[in-house]
DNA sequence: GTCTGCAAAACTCGTTGGTT
DNA sequence: AACCAACGAGTTTTGCAGAC
């Protein structure tokens, strides 16, 4: 299933200037300009699979993806909600490995695709571009050693207290001010980020509900308290 | 008591075809 | 082209039984 080809320049690029290539010089940006090529995708739709060989990276204009692992009894493991800005797949190219992980759409996402020769070029040429993804690098480290945390030692209610906080944060980006954030997942991506099943993510949902921590409305989830929330994650 | 898995019912959403 | 109803697929919710 392949994308749709669209076209983004940089120059006019909504998220050039929070994504990893703000620190680039014109003439830099110009290459990577010329060589990229960028595609929607649909909802669904694969961008890269798990344990297939890195060809490029992929840069993010708009939209959600999930990044996920399928472990041995099939079902998947959320590990990351990617949004606009972000920066996929560098990490096994430059570490010569297969991608750990898939990576699907969530919602119509628009991508760019650089290729590996041209990336790789840009890390031999600017120091600050890879500082940039050395500080990316070890900020997600961080977030996976908070992740297994996480996953070990709190309760499924306190796991999808903290997982609901951090998807206020995703999509918090993506809302205008002053407007209501709305979390956008199916209650099956939920569960996968939690790693806990289906019905039992309904039922703390449900639960939250009834305390008045969350507002649902179909399968979209509207964060009320999120102090509240911090206390029933026993977040410190 | 907490959590999971299964099954069934209820609900939502996207697609399709007909009508204006 | 816009609107609407019907339909089916997918998703959500609920109840129950059982494992830990």
């Amino acid at each position: 299933m392949r994308g749709r080809r669209i076209s983004i320049t940089c120059d006019e690029c909504s998220v050039h200037k929070i994504s990893k290539f703000k620190s680039l010089n014109d003439s830099e940006l110009d290459r990577i300009n010329y060589h990229k090529s960028c595609t929607a995708y649909k909802k669904g739709q694969i961008l890269f699979h798990e344990d297939t060989r890195p060809l490029g990276v992929f840069c993010i204009n708009a939209g959600k993806l999930k990044v996920y692992k399928t472990g041995d009894d099939g079902k998947d493991q959320i590990i990351q909600i990617a949004k606009s800005g972000d920066l996929l797949g560098y990490r096994a190219m430059i570490s010569e490995d297969l991608y750990p992980v898939t990576a699907e759409a969530l919602e119509e996402v628009k991508v760019c695709f650089i290729p590996k020769s041209e990336f790789m070029k840009l890390i031999d040429e600017s120091h600050d571009f890879v500082m940039m993804l050395l500080k990316d690098a070890c900020q997600e480290l961080g977030d996976m050693t908070g992740m297994m945390t996480t996953l070990a030692q709190k309760s499924v209610r306190e796991r999808l207290a903290v997982t609901l906080l951090m998807l206020k944060r995703v999509y918090e980006a993506d809302t205008p001010e002053g407007e209501e954030i709305e979390i956008n997942l199916t209650r099956e991506d939920l569960a996968n980020i939690v790693g806990t099943a289906t019905e039992t993510v309904i039922r703390l949902l449900h639960d939250f509900k009834e305390e008045e921590l969350i507002r649902t409305s179909g399968r979209k989830i509207m964060v009320l308290e999120p102090e509240r929330l911090v206390k029933v994650g026993n977040i410190y």
